[in-house]
DNA sequence: GATGAAACGATCATTTA
DNA sequence: TAAATGATCGTTTCATC
């Protein structure tokens, strides 16, 4: 689940078709790396067993959805408050429009991406979950204008 | 595919369970929302046709894949060089490591999102890709100790 | 890792509410 | 108009090579 795991170039070509579309079926999936649909299955089986494939998820657009404000919040606890760091983690998770929490080196301690349906709806986030929290110090808001994902998957 | 949509339970109910399992069978996937499994496949096929969803991705684990270190590089460029903003995209998702670009407001103009093998490799996509460029003026590394995803996909 | 067959699910025309 | 039924067709899956 942790350690770097061996991957050959038929698991390299299903995680990039797995990456483009992770409902393809079985059948064609092994068509397209050019293996049996047996030996898909079991590999694909394999890579989730070895924890190299976490899951499968669908991936969303923010604006049908009805969010048009897209925003990192970078976020300063007060010091020497590390208890309060898992209740933060999980209230924050649970608080509708917040997609990912990261916990950061560097001067801001965590960085928030949400995704709102507007303004105000921000300015309600950061006033009522954030701000009013006194591990917290400060908050910068970040909007973010445009977005780009993806990048292939090979070695670095 | 971009003005806000509307959706009923059922719709919500859908993108919840495909957002835990993107990858569910269309059987199971009407059992787990109450509907028959016909009504389930012409339900997810609108919800691709509006735009709602975007696609389906496997979701990897970066330890597994041999990616010891995560960061985000927060990228200041030179003023008045919109015109390197496309090729600089395009380079940079090229990047083997680079996962997420994000334009944004505030002092940092851009935020890349990185997941490389080592501190070696972050150094030498930094130095070889980012710094020597004319464009940028400045590049900050904040590594990422942890990150938690998800949250509730309602209304905000 | 491939083959082939049995079991199961996806899909669509039709029916029903 | 939207959802369920039920039949057909294709896919998944596993024992075997």
């Amino acid at each position: 689940m942790s350690a770097a795991i061996e991957l050959d170039s038929v698991d390299l070509a299903l995680l990039a078709e797995l990456q483009n579309d992770a409902r393809i079926s079985n059948k064609d999936l092994a068509a397209r790396v050019g293996v049996a649909p047996s030996t898909c299955l079991a590999r694909v089986q394999r890579l989730r067993q070895r924890g190299v494939i976490h899951g499968f998820r669908v991936v969303l657009d923010e604006k049908a959805l009805g969010n048009t404000v897209e925003a990192f919040l970078a976020i300063q606890m007060t010091p020497h408050n590390q208890a309060f760091v898992p209740p933060f983690i999980e209230e924050t998770l649970r608080r509708p429009g917040v997609r990912e929490i990261f916990l950061l080196t560097g001067p801001d301690d965590f960085m928030v991406r949400v995704s709102v349906q507007d303004l105000n709806a921000l300015q309600r986030l950061v006033l009522e979950h954030f701000t009013t929290r006194r591990e917290i110090a400060a908050v910068q808001t970040r909007l973010i204008f445009q977005s780009w994902a993806g990048g292939p998957i090979g070695p670095t």
